[in-house]
RNA sequence: CGGGGCGUAGCGCAGCCUGGUAGCGCAUCUGCUUUGGGAGCAGAGGGUCGUUGGUUCGAAUCCAGCCGCCCCGACCA
């Protein structure tokens, strides 16, 4: 992409509204533009970031053995009178009426909706297991959104479902879930640790939160210091195996949010020296609810014995567009975002020191070719632009390469490489920067 | 939803207390000079002061309602 044909509307002073590093980032680099509290509009570069993150973790999904479908946004409000919430819910819901007078409500989730897909067509032992997932928009009409995306009221959410024949069965979907948000997360370049969460009236230990540990997080939380440094199982894990022991390894070790949080057993179960206490970030939640739905909604299906029983259900959520806040408070630094890789809206800028130099023009469409196929999605800066500028709009947008392309370089037939996240800049020919670049040699 | 605050040019703000027809910085446009880490000089354009009503000879300024937004708290992916 040419800088000059892109909509890249960066702020140099920063909106008063924005208190948080990430949301303020965002505004600056032209990434999403609030349209009202808590609803904003997605900018080319904030939307190649959300499709990114939202194609990791499509694929993590797709790897666990999930299965991809879409449901609406707008629902009918007896399927929620069915279950008792569209009562329960309050007003975090958004209720709407159409030209027939139905009740309508944009979703919040889709438990319901979902329990109602799988009840249509399922009848037997024989059908389960299975774990759907869909990645879409949702509202929840929060008394109080704040924090940029990380808090909307509107949010691109994956949401996924199970339905097994009984609790055992179920853990072994939760713990597919489980394992891949682990995968979702390291290829996000996030330290994510699963911690307890409350399970309500169901009880039992099937409900984690996955929270990423930040300055700026909302939330208390208390851990071991060896689960921050726990990496994923990878990417080759047989998600059709016994996945109890991956679990197990990261359930053993102490991590609690505040409202979970137990000081006497983290003492005890915790050496001081590996006592972690922080703010986190809540980017994903998985929880095995039993019958809670399908029980009203008889969603049932004959077991081997003959007899009708309903499917027990989990559900598991990820919040794709809070991610991206999520991932710009664990990456940046006072000059602007540092994108991770996997998800960086382009793979390099490269930087026109002299746009209108015909030689420096070409040396920078040359570079731009190479790249582009490579693969590496670069953004060539080719404005007329001042160079100080172009260097502090780089910074800011975070892109993790930065080729420096000038008239005096190319004296000698050198280019400048940075890499945005340590600030090392490699002096090399021209040929060797874009080589090294398209071959990922500075990752 | 309780408590607090703010709406004046695209962005950040001053002016309001003590009423007299609007100002600063950045950005934008023009010209010249500059040109390797957010340039300099000169000039120009841009605001029914959130909105409705009231008080007044006169309202950005005082009063009331409404709308929008932000912060702290309680609640949540």
């Amino acid at each position: 992409m040419r800088l000059s044909r892109f909509f890249l509307p960066v702020l140099k002073e920063v909106p008063g509204e924005a208190q948080i590093v990430s949301h303020r980032l965002m505004l600056r680099a032209g990434m999403i533009r609030q349209e009202a509290a808590g609803i904003y509009a997605w900018l080319p570069l904030g939307h190649r970031v959300l499709k990114k993150i939202e194609q990791i973790v499509r694929e993590e999904q797709d790897r666990a053995g999930a299965v991809e479908m879409l449901m609406p946004t707008l629902q009918l409000a007896d399927l929620w009178r069915e279950s008792g919430r569209y009562d329960a819910y309050g007003p975090e819901m958004l209720r709407i009426v159409d030209r027939h007078e139905r009740d309508l409500l944009y979703g919040p989730t889709n438990e319901e909706m979902i329990t109602e897909i799988f009840r249509a067509y399922s009848r037997s032992y024989k059908d389960l297991p299975k774990l759907l997932y869909h990645i879409q928009w949702k509202f929840r009409d929060e008394r109080r959104p704040r924090f940029g995306v990380m808090r909307g009221r509107e949010f691109l959410m994956k949401d996924a479902y199970s339905f097994d024949l009984d609790e055992a069965a179920a853990r072994m979907s939760y713990n597919k879930m489980f394992a891949a948000y682990l995968n979702t997360f390291q290829r996000l370049g996030l330290k994510a640790v699963p911690m307890r969460a409350d399970t309500g009236p169901i009880g039992g230990d099937l409900s984690h939160e996955f929270i990423i540990l930040a300055e700026t997080g909302e939330s208390e939380v208390f851990c071991d210091a060896r689960l921050v440094e726990m990496g994923a199982p990878g990417l080759d894990l047989d998600f059709d195996g016994d996945l109890q022991p991956v679990v197990d390894a990261r359930t053993a070790l102490y991590a609690a949010t505040d409202e979970m949080h137990d000081s006497a057993r983290f003492e005890a179960e915790t050496p001081a020296e590996h006592r972690v206490s922080a703010r986190g970030i809540e980017v994903g939640h998985i929880f095995y609810f039993g019958t809670k739905y399908s029980e009203p909604m008889k969603a049932v299906v004959t077991h081997p014995d003959g007899q009708d029983r309903p499917v027990h259900m989990g559900s598991y959520g990820v919040g794709v567009s809070r991610l991206m806040g999520a991932i710009i408070e664990a990456h940046h630094d006072e000059n602007g975002c540092i994108w991770p890789e996997s998800v960086a809206p382009f793979g390099v800028g490269i930087i026109n020191l002299k746009a209108g130099d015909a030689e420096t023009d070409q040396a920078c469409q040359d570079a731009y070719d190479a790249l582009t196929l490579a693969g590496k999605e670069p953004l060539l800066d080719d404005t007329d632009a001042r160079a100080g500028g172009k260097f502090a709009t780089m910074d800011l947008i975070g892109l993790p390469y930065q080729l420096v392309i000038g008239p005096r370089g190319l004296k000698e037939g050198k280019a400048e490489v940075k890499v945005r996240a340590t600030g090392e800049r490699h002096e090399l020919s021209l040929a060797d920067a874009v080589a090294r670049l398209a071959e990922g040699a500075f990752s």
